[in-house]
RNA sequence: GCGGGUGUGGCGAAAUUGGCAGACGCGCCAGACUUAGGAUCUGGUGUCCCCGACAUGAAGGUUCGAGUCCUUUCACCCGCACCA
């Protein structure tokens, strides 16, 4: 029977809200949970289906958990500052701020139309300055505790956005906004100093409980290589070159050293480099190509040697040529190699191609061929000479470069430091004034939140300088230490200083005094569940870990780690299997699957579409599917007769009862769905249901649809509403059959099956099937050699 | 190149972890009710040479028994990538 969802839905919703069911209590005697999802950016398209599934997850969790009595915190808010809403504010000539509460309108309307159960007085909005503020108090923290700094460097310049980037969001050599080609450029930046949480990041990883993907991919992320650093002297000259190498092993088959070519070496002996000219050539042609060109591995080696310096073998004492060459990077290790062309592929690449000596030092390949990088004895090698464990070998040698006072043990970390600003208009102002006398100087706490001033012209500058740099009023300031004329920093905050901390001030989000009360943190903290996208698992999660540690290091979150469980949904793809894209026009608004099925529809379909973790194609024919099923369970009030549990149907409802409760903690929504519709189908076969069965049905079915569940709840009679009801428990031993009917086989083939008790003996179940006439052809005249029984699952006849 | 993952009907997918492969849903076929059906209901639906045999990317192996374990191999997806 078709039923009133849009008037059913919208008095529901309106009753919840009413009676505050989803708000979070601050009853620190109830167990708690805080399941948490990745705020949207509230961008102008609206939401899309990919959004519900994202949140639907945790949804379906959080109405189980209150309904299992616990005090839950299941909070939503925007993450609102970002390049999108700027450009179109540029476009469009309206301020960010009013394209931004139009954003987030649209977004509410939508979330709220789907009914799920946030709490919606918790709302936070990271470009309210009642928000950045905090956000801002977090960084003067940052950057009093020696976290925050300037320097100049080679950073990723997007020449389209006109930002400088973070490595996390040009990965691939791409703008991540934009998808252009990035280029290097020399810049004076804000960095966080991430690398000094890089170890607490990686330890921290054994003790949550993460999908084991996404800490590979933090692992990964961070990329911690042990090894060792070594001083190479420079024949002639009092200077050492230092390196860093994962085989300090293999000291003694180095035959040369390759520099970066913008190793500052260069630049400092360029009066005894006689070839200076060549050198500054390569440069140039290196400069030019971009990141992505440079690192691909397919093509050829190139690069220079340098006439006039060479270095010596510390070990050896040999002389050894110098080159610059782009294999070797400036960002990684110390921007200099020693290379062992015998036993790495790229050095033995570059030596062939220069002609430099290739001596083995580890036996077991041929290195006329190629170099041998598997483990062998060593030779060729002093000390070494003989070993055949690596590790052994790089201890040795390790230890001998200590004592020798020529190199240490040393750790090298991919990660590099976040790069931390944007010279754009709509992010938090940095809290920093320059003072022409007193340097670098922070915004007195008292004076924050520093707010971003009105402005109406937000084109960025062609220097790459920040709108903020043209409105001297907000520029020119006095030096808060000494009085004196001053300029404010005009650069803002990137993208990813918002989301580092939201999930705190959920907590406590309109405390002014603090970002968060050391009670309430010490009671909903650590986040219990946390779900969101992949995309997310390098970038917002390493920066708002490492965010989250230098707060516990100052005593003012009470745990080491801010997730305790986090889990990501796959892709919804369109309907023609591509990734969803507006280019594609292949992109489906939630709002019209609402318009015309519902959203108890809408979420039904989402969660049983497929495995929630993996991506999945929409299906409107599917879509349909889900509608009929909610139809019928509309109409089982009809058939309601009797209370209690009806005699036949007790296993079947423990069973759905064990698989809805069990599957739902392990996202498997499509299979706990599939059960309440194999039971519905059960139900239907009879044409009858006891209220108490319907009860018990609708409670496992209203995290999925709770709006009809409770419509159909509250026409049995019930004053109070589902939404607080409690969850049905099942009795492990009434989950199975006290007859089961198992399979036959003979020779491991199936010929029949038999009904027998669930516990019946061996000596019971061959008895049974002696007489069946569809085995006995099989056995008949011939010899048995052997009967497998496992009670409840399968006979099996072996016979010759 | 390294790391991780996935391959099961026409489609989305299940499979108690070694025990009746294809639950559940879509689609499709037939029928019913209808002036009508892209609505609803009922039945059917892995393939084939249909009493039987064959089927979980391919080829071997272990086992009474393999989608599941082992070996080899192919294809696709994701992440990182000249990381020293």
């Amino acid at each position: 029977m078709k039923y009133n969802f849009s008037a059913i839905e919208s008095k529901w919703q309106k009753k919840w809200e009413d009676a505050k069911v989803f708000e979070a209590k601050d009853d620190f005697t109830m167990p708690k949970f805080y399941g948490l999802i990745e705020f949207p950016y509230p961008s102008g398209a609206g939401m899309h289906v990919g959004h519900i599934k994202a949140y639907s997850g945790l949804e379906v969790i959080s109405r189980k958990r209150r309904m299992e009595g616990y005090n839950v915190l299941f909070p939503i808010g925007f993450d609102a500052f970002g390049l999108p809403t700027e450009n179109y504010a540029i476009k469009t000539g309206l301020h960010p701020r009013i394209v931004t509460n139009k954003n987030i309108e649209k977004f509410t309307s939508q979330l709220k139309r789907v009914g799920f159960s946030f709490d919606w007085t918790r709302t936070i909005d990271t470009t309210d300055e009642n928000y950045y503020k905090w956000t801002q108090w977090i960084f003067l923290k940052m950057f009093e505790n020696g976290l925050a700094f300037r320097d100049t460097a080679l950073v990723n310049y997007c020449p389209t956005c006109k930002v400088v980037l973070s490595n996390e969001d040009s990965q691939g050599g791409r703008c991540d906004i934009c998808k252009s080609e990035i280029i290097q450029k020399s810049k004076d930046v804000w960095y966080l100093r991430i690398t000094k949480y890089a170890d607490k990041l990686l330890e921290g990883l054994k003790e949550v409980d993460y999908l084991p993907n996404i800490k590979m991919q933090q692992i990964n992320w961070i990329g911690k290589s042990t090894g060792a650093f070594v001083n190479f002297r420079l024949k002639g000259i009092d200077e050492q070159l230092r390196i860093y190498t994962t085989r300090p092993d293999t000291l003694f088959g180095v035959t040369f050293m390759v520099m970066a070519p913008e190793h500052p070496v260069l630049e400092k002996y360029k009066d005894r480099i006689t070839n200076f000219a060549d050198v500054e050539n390569y440069k140039e042609e290196c400069a030019k190509k971009t990141e992505f060109e440079r690192t691909q591995l397919v093509k050829e080696k190139t690069g220079v040697k340098i006439e006039g310096i060479t270095a010596v073998n510390p070990i050896t004492e040999k002389e050894i040529p110098i080159y610059i060459s782009d294999y070797v990077m400036m960002g990684y290790g110390t921007g200099a190699i020693m290379a062992v062309p015998a036993h790495d592929e790229r050095d033995y690449e570059f030596a062939k191609k220069f002609g430099i000596d290739i001596v083995e030092v580890i036996k077991g390949g041929d290195i006329s061929v190629a170099a041998y990088t598997e483990s062998g004895e060593m030779v060729n090698s002093g000390f070494l000479n003989g070993l055949t464990d690596k590790k052994t070998s790089i201890e040795k040698m390790i230890s001998y470069l200590e004592e020798k006072g020529i190199g240490e043990a040393g750790v090298q970390y991919k990660m590099k430091e976040w790069a931390f600003n944007r010279q754009r208009y709509w992010g938090e102002p940095i809290p920093i004034v320059h003072c022409p006398k007193c340097g670098m100087v922070p915004v007195p706490y008292s004076e924050l939140p520093l707010r971003l001033p009105d402005v109406e012209n937000f084109q960025p500058g062609e220097g790459g300088e920040s709108p903020l740099a043209k409105i001297d009023s907000f520029v020119n300031c006095k030096c808060p230490k000494c009085n004196g004329d001053a300029k404010r920093e005009t650069d803002t905050m990137p993208q990813w200083a918002g989301s580092s901390w939201y999930f705190l001030r959920y907590i406590d989000p309109r405390n002014d005094k603090e970002f968060a009360s050391a009670e309430k943190l010490k009671y909903w903290m650590p986040v219990d569940w946390y779900n969101g996208g992949m995309e997310h698992v390098t970038r917002h999660m390493i920066y708002s870990r490492f965010w989250y540690k230098f707060l516990y290091d100052l005593g003012l979150v009470p745990t080491s780690e801010p997730y305790a469980k986090r889990t990501a949904q796959g892709l919804i793809l369109g309907p023609d299997g591509d990734k969803m894209s507006k280019s594609k026009g292949n992109v489906v608004d939630p709002n019209d699957t609402v318009d015309k099925y519902g959203a108890d529809v809408l979420r039904v379909y989402i969660l049983f579409m497929g495995d929630y973790a993996s991506a999945a194609p929409w299906s409107e024919n599917s879509v349909k599917g889900c509608k009929r099923f909610l139809e019928r369970v509309a109409d089982l009030p009809s058939i309601v007769k009797g209370r209690g549990i009806t005699e036949g149907m007790e296993s079947h409802f423990h069973k759905t009862i064990k698989k809805v409760t069990t599957d739902i903690e392990e996202l498997k929504f499509n299979t706990a769905i599939a059960q309440l519709m194999t039971l519905i189908n059960k139900i239907e076969e009879k044409n009858s249901i006891t209220k108490d069965e319907l009860e018990i049905y609708l409670k496992l079915l209203s995290p999925f649809a709770p709006h009809l569940c409770e419509e159909i709840w509250e026409g049995l009679g019930h004053s109070d509403m589902l939404a607080v009801s409690s969850w049905p428990s099942y009795d492990e031993a009434k989950t199975v059959d006290s007859t089961v009917e198992i399979a036959v086989q003979v020779n491991g083939k199936v010929r029949g099956t038999v009904s027998l008790a669930k516990n019946a003996d061996k000596d019971t179940a061959f008895e049974a099937i002696k007489s069946d006439a569809k085995i006995i052809p099989f056995i008949n005249g011939k010899t048995v050699v052997k009967e497998i029984y496992v009670p409840g699952k399968i006979i099996n006849i072996v016979v010759k």
